[in-house]
DNA sequence: GCCAATTACGAGCTGCGTAAAAATG
DNA sequence: CATTTTTACGCAGCTCGTAATTGGC
């Protein structure tokens, strides 16, 4: 068995390419590492080094061995993380999200669930690892994970309505389209994951003032601009629902509407009643 | 940074559930188990045990991390035998093949590759492992092995030809199929990769005696059966061309040729010239 | 002569075993 | 009373640092 100080080593020898600053990087002494990489080829029973008498390099196989140890040394560390993060995960559940409309509803159930939401969205692509490495116990995206490990369960629709101002001519409109939006300008809420990329692609001609959650209320009430919000609580500090001077009408276009699901690691038993808690408190429009 | 040993210890409690069994597997006593448990628990910064005062058991964590350490030890072994391999391949080319087909052309030219090829005949699902592993540094395979880290390279066609009695009345057929041999009792070199597969899939109601390389030649000397070769040298001791009494007719069926690739890590340097000295001597037919 | 690796030697740490204690059933 | 875990104590081995040695540019 090979103890890690020697793996550790080998990796910075590899990088560092001399005994004398492997030593100081590590903060020990030069014999001592020559002492260390002598026990590391012979409990490997291979030649790692070429020596000569004051200068060593690594031979192929020490090249090899190397990178093979880093990789070791890197899985350590996560197995330190992840087994913290799980422990974590016991005491409290860690909610995140790609999508920022499952998060008030979340946080009205977060005392019972003794639930923990990320403040920050994740970015698509980090949302198994985050599952696999127990940050998180359960992420919601709008679109369903595809990895053997993970559960995926349908929650319910977001749907995206517009709050208009009501002296438009669209303003009496029962649904509305992207297109018939054309060459607005839109306060948007700056943190809302995949919506963003979604109205810049479908709104032609389209301007859009991204503003943190303070300034938007604000704006909101002393400007006549256009905005979005969905079924979903919005997040919009101290704004609850439309503004007397705007009239919400939902956008009928289908990718206005995003399907939202639940995804958990197969291995993690949810709180029993989440899931179904969700789907009964889903706002249906 | 955690020592292999206290995971080791960790990993055999897992699984043997009481210290004084974990000692005794490890051949050390409990106190040492013990500490080294305790120990853990504090370099992990995290409880992995709950214990009564002659009773101890994992936590959810404990569980979870002894899972983790496993998967690190088994990574651990993976690590020294893969370095030894790898070291092994710097002096000496180590050739596997999951047909049997080039053996006879690479043994040609094995004194000067300083190569040794593998007696077994290797499963198409280990082909990468075999590769990846450093066990042999280039296989042969009737496929094309798809994997971003592997080079495959054709070489050339193995083609079937039976070889069958002169005085049968197809015996001087340019060609033969599959069918036109159905009914008919062959024999067959037992080790044959997977050509096995295919004659017994396309030759209906056929018969197959599979012998070993000496009883073969024996038989196909005093027996009138018809038998297998290819283009490709044959393996068969002391048969070099169809005796006499048989006539060799190509098998006529598309399945009946095979493609033969190369494949080999695309960070190992293969002898430069051998890829190309495999294809200038190829046998055609 | 300076720099890097190695060897020699002594010291301190650490993990181990023995012995003993505590608790459970 | 047997079994299991834990604590106490002393020893042995191992890794480290200091100091000295060797060889190269």
């Amino acid at each position: 068995m090979i103890p890690v100080y020697l793996l550790q080593e080998l990796v910075t020898f590899a990088d560092k390419r001399t005994l004398a600053a492997t030593a100081d990087t590590l903060h020990v002494t030069q014999p001592s590492i020559t002492r260390g990489m002598q026990k590391l080829e012979t409990l490997l029973d291979v030649q790692l080094f070429e020596r000569q008498p004051n200068k060593i390099w690594l031979t192929k196989t020490g090249e090899y061995a190397a990178q093979q140890a880093k990789q070791l040394l890197d899985l350590q560390a996560d197995l330190q993380v992840k087994v913290k993060n799980f422990d974590h995960q016991q005491r409290q559940l860690m909610i995140g999200m790609t999508i920022p409309g499952p998060r008030k509803l979340l946080q009205s159930y977060s005392s019972w669930l003794n639930a923990e939401i990320d403040s920050q969205l994740l970015d698509n692509k980090n949302v198994v690892s985050t599952l696999k490495d127990h940050v998180d116990s359960v992420v919601f995206t709008n679109f369903k994970v595809l990895d053997p490990a993970v559960t995926a369960v349908f929650i319910g629709h977001e749907n995206l309505s517009v709050n208009i101002d009501q002296f438009t001519f669209q303003a009496n409109q029962k649904t509305i389209t992207f297109q018939e939006l054309r060459g607005r300008t839109f306060i948007v809420y700056s943190d809302i994951g995949p919506w963003r990329d979604l109205i810049q692609r479908e709104i032609p001609d389209a301007k859009f003032m991204y503003q943190s959650s303070d300034a938007l209320s604000e704006l909101i009430a002393h400007s006549h601009y256009p905005y979005f919000t969905t079924n979903l609580p919005t997040r919009i500090n101290g704004l609850k629902e439309a503004p007397r001077n705007r009239v919400r009408i939902p956008i009928s276009d289908s990718q206005a509407s995003m399907s939202i699901y639940a995804n958990y690691l197969k291995t993690t038993q949810l709180p029993a009643n989440l899931i179904a808690t969700l789907k009964r408190d889903w706002p249906q429009n």
